[in-house]
Parts: C-alpha cells; structure tokens; sequence
RNA sequence: GGAGGCGUCGCCUAGUCCGGUCUAUGGCGCCCGCCUGCUAAGCGGGUUGAGGGUCAAACCUCUCGCGGGUUCAAAUCCCGCCGCCUCCGCCA
C-alpha cells in the first residue's frame, strides 16, 4: 500500500507514476474522494459516540425521576452511534480497498513502459562457443541421468519434473554453495513455510494482478507461495522493529509454486517455466534511505552467485510496467541459455520500499523515539531450476559431459567433470 | 481428533465470579529531571499503538488475542474463531 499522504498531498505524482506503468489514473480520483467519505464518516461517528459517552456517564449519578429520561434519550442515542459506526467502516473499507488497488510508486530511475522497454545496465561475460553442436538442458539432462521429465509430468502432469542422481546433487550443491554465501555475508539462515494465510499473500501484493499465478488450497484459508518472499514479508508483520537492529538480512530456502497461468505454450520444454521449484531467496528489512544502496548490494550478492557459476549474463533495469505490484524498481539477471540463443531471467531483485511493510504493519522505531515505516528488498540467490540450466548447456563438452565451475567444486564432493552414467 | 487451562499497554502482573469512578493496578525495564566528586542508591515525572482534528497544540475516538452479539454502558456477560500450554489419541 502506497504512503496514503501522498494521495492527499501530492496526487499529482500518483497519477504521473500510474502512467509511467501504463495504468489509467481513475483509481487515484476514486481514493481522494473515498479519503474525503471516510473522514468526514469518522468525525460524524466520534461526534456522536462522545455524546453517548458523556451521557451513558451521568446514568448511575442520575436522579431516580431523571433516569427515565436520560435512559430514553441515550437509548435513542446508541442507535444513530450504531448506524454512524457500520458507515464509518464502510467507508474505511472502501478507502483501504481502493489504496490497495494502486502499486507502488515506480523509481524515478526506472524505464518507463512495459516488458520491453527494459534497460541493459551491463553485460558481464561473453557467450559460450562450440565448436559442436551444442544441446539444450532437456537432452543433457537426459544423458547424465540429472532430469526426469517424462516420469515427472507422469506423476504430476506437465511442467514437473524429477531431479534424479547428478540433478539432485546438483540441486543440493546449489542450495548449500548459495546458504553459504549468504551466511558468510551476514544473512540469517531460514527454512520458510510454502503454505501461508492470505494476509501474507495480499501484503506482498501477490492477490492482485499475480493472482491468477497463486494456487490456493482447497478449502483451508492457505495459499501455497511463490517465494520465500511471501513468507519472510509477513515474518514480522504486526511488530515494531528496534530501528538499531536493521538491516534485517534473511536468506530463505523455500519451495516454491506457480500456476503459471497466461503462459501457455511459452518455455513448455524442459525445466524453464516450472509449476514448482525449489529457491535461496535473499531478503532484508532496512530504512526506506537505506533501501536504494541495499538493492544495489542485493544486485551484487547476485552477480557474485552468478559470476562464481562462471554465466554469461547481462543485467536489466526493468521498466515501470513490468515492476509488479510491490516494487519501485527491479534489477533482473539474465544468464545467456545456448540453446535459445537470448538471455533469459534467472535472478531478480527488487526494492519494495514501505509498501509491504504498510500492508503487514511491520514498522521501526528510531534513535528518537518515533515510529516509522521500514522497507523490505528481496532478491534470489539461487532459484536452481534455471541456474542448472544454464549450468549444463554453458559448461557443455561435445559428448555431453559438463564441467563443474571451480566455486561449485567444493559442494559436489570436488567432482569437476560431471559425465554421463556409464 | 478428544478433554481441560490460558490469552490485559516491551516483560511480569491486578482487575473478569457480582458490567458504570478502568481515564486499566503494581513491579521490572526504558526515558527525562532532581540530588550526590563519579557510579550506585534515593526522590519526582514520563513510558501501547492507531486514527481524526489543528499552522502547531488543545481535544476527541478506537485499542485488554480476533470478530460478532446483549446493554444506555463491556477487559468484565453471551456466541464464533485464532493462538499458546497440559493430558490423551494418532503420526514423520
């Protein structure tokens, strides 16, 4: 939820940021007058409950013959309190609904537009070359005995898969090389819940435009999430956080699922678009000042995952439209995949400043006493799936085998060479 | 899943049976001040959060796990839900 000051003092920024995504302004008309409703909803309720108040206070004093009256007239009195209170909330609820319909405030910064009105911020190696005929991650995880898709989509249907001997060492080597990466840099190491109630759904933004990408369980008020994202947002949603001890750096291990909705016929070989995948989701709580310099290191954290994998990759600076509803900007990695010839996202950081925290009531207090409003950052270490990916069809040799970059070594018991089962 | 107990302003706690003066008691911690060469002790004051209102204030409203209900009036009575604890059952 945006800063609800702003709709009241600078509306104007709000409509300028809801074109930049491509969004019509209406809502934020909607808000000012909803904001207008509800105020003057709330003075007319607050007017008439002190009266009750002060009147219910003079019963027990009263004079036997004046009680009559007073009971009379209070009694009356508790019925315009009750109806003011139910429109007084009415009002609240529409006020709060039509705030919630409006993203967060995209950074100056960010490229205006949608998808593909990205910027390449950098470009950080060159693209493999073979001298044969390259394979894509499918046929090469089919050789080393590392992905099962058929039995996968068998089991669970398609866009699911088994990560089988070599594939599910892998995953772990990942998993662990990422956690240690994160703790060395001063994360918390966590191990999240998938399944979360909706008031961590909805305050991470994921049941509005997302909602069509979120399964739901059957009914139970649970959402199976996305990203460990979901869950570390709501971690300490309702508290107040000692402003001394952000930032906050957690680093989460978390499975996580998509519906992947609207995507129907896109990436639907091998393990690219996924229904469920495991991930190392980085994410921190800090000041909203300190959070621009966080996302920068977040980035970094990222580039350094990658670069120790030994990618290819460039990194974007997503435009406005493609922001999602929680962020204000985004920085997206996107390693080269040989077999598609293109760079594809594998990490992505985002800086949400307050407006999650506005929604989950995290807040902070400062060295002054005040309370404030903190900023969440998430960013993925690892989401495995697609780094393997990248792994296998990167570091291939003309006979299927793949080379294990030198940082990974360590995780796979020093194996430098994986090659297929004999 | 069954039975019982509990949930109060950072922590602990009084109040709940018997509704109104609860504007929620006291302690700890914390903050400010006084005092004392320093520190400690002592003394006095402050200390939930949100919203409305205002230039700022004053002031007002809400907040005793959450939601509803009864009532002129609810921490207190009634109903539902959630969480925690104990025991039993089941289970990885």
């Amino acid at each position: 939820m945006i800063d609800p000051r702003l709709i009241r003092e600078e509306p104007d920024r709000v409509r300028a940021a809801q074109a930049k995504r491509g969004l019509s302004d209406e809502v934020v008309d909607r808000a000012i007058s909803a904001d207008e409703t509800r105020r003057a909803a709330i003075a007319e309720y607050e007017r008439l409950r002190a009266e009750q108040k002060s009147l219910g206070k003079q019963i027990p004093q009263a004079a036997p013959e004046e009680k009559a009256a007073l009971l009379e007239q209070t009694k009356e009195l508790a019925a315009r309190v009750k109806a003011a209170e139910s429109a007084q909330s009415e009002a609240e609820d529409l006020w709060r609904s039509t705030l919630m319909e409006i993203p967060n405030v995209a950074a100056d910064e960010a490229p205006a537009g949608g998808e593909d009105d990205y910027r390449v911020i950098e470009t950080i190696g060159t693209a493999p070359q073979f001298d044969f005929e390259p394979r894509d991650h499918v046929e090469l995880g089919q050789m080393l005995g590392a992905i099962d898709l058929e039995r996968g989509a068998k089991v669970s249907g398609s866009r699911f898969y088994f990560l089988t001997g070599i594939g599910a060492q892998l995953e772990l080597a990942l998993v662990m090389m990422a956690m240690d990466q994160a703790r060395n840099a001063g994360f918390t190491q966590m191990i999240a819940p998938a399944l979360v109630k909706p008031r961590a759904m909805e305050g991470t933004g994921f049941l509005g435009q997302a909602a069509d990408d979120v399964y739901k369980i059957e009914d139970q008020d649970l959402y199976l999430v996305g990203t460990s994202e979901v869950p570390l947002a709501a971690y300490h949603s309702d508290e107040i956080l000692d402003a001394s001890s952000l930032p906050l750096r957690y680093a989460a291990f978390s499975s996580c699922f998509r519906k992947e909705a609207g995507s129907h016929g896109k990436d639907t070989r091998g393990i690219f678009r996924v229904h469920w995948f495991d991930k190392v989701e980085m994410f921190v709580y800090t000041t909203v000042e300190e959070s621009y310099a966080e996302h920068l290191r977040l980035l970094a954290w990222e580039k350094e995952f990658l670069d120790k994998l030994e990618l290819h990759y460039r990194v974007i600076d997503v435009a406005a439209g493609d922001l999602g509803t929680s962020a204000q900007r985004k920085y997206d990695c996107e390693a080269w995949i040989a077999s598609q010839g293109r760079f594809r996202e594998l990490t992505s950081t985002s800086n949400c400043t307050d407006f999650q925290t506005r929604r989950l009531d995290t807040r902070g207090r400062f060295a002054d006493g005040s309370i404030g409003p903190v900023a969440t950052l998430n960013g993925t270490l690892c989401s495995i799936n697609r780094p393997i990916i990248a792994l296998l069809e990167t570091h291939q040799q003309a006979d299927g085998s793949v080379k294990v970059p030198k940082a990974l070594q360590p995780y796979l018991g020093g194996l430098d060479l994986i090659k297929p089962p004999t």
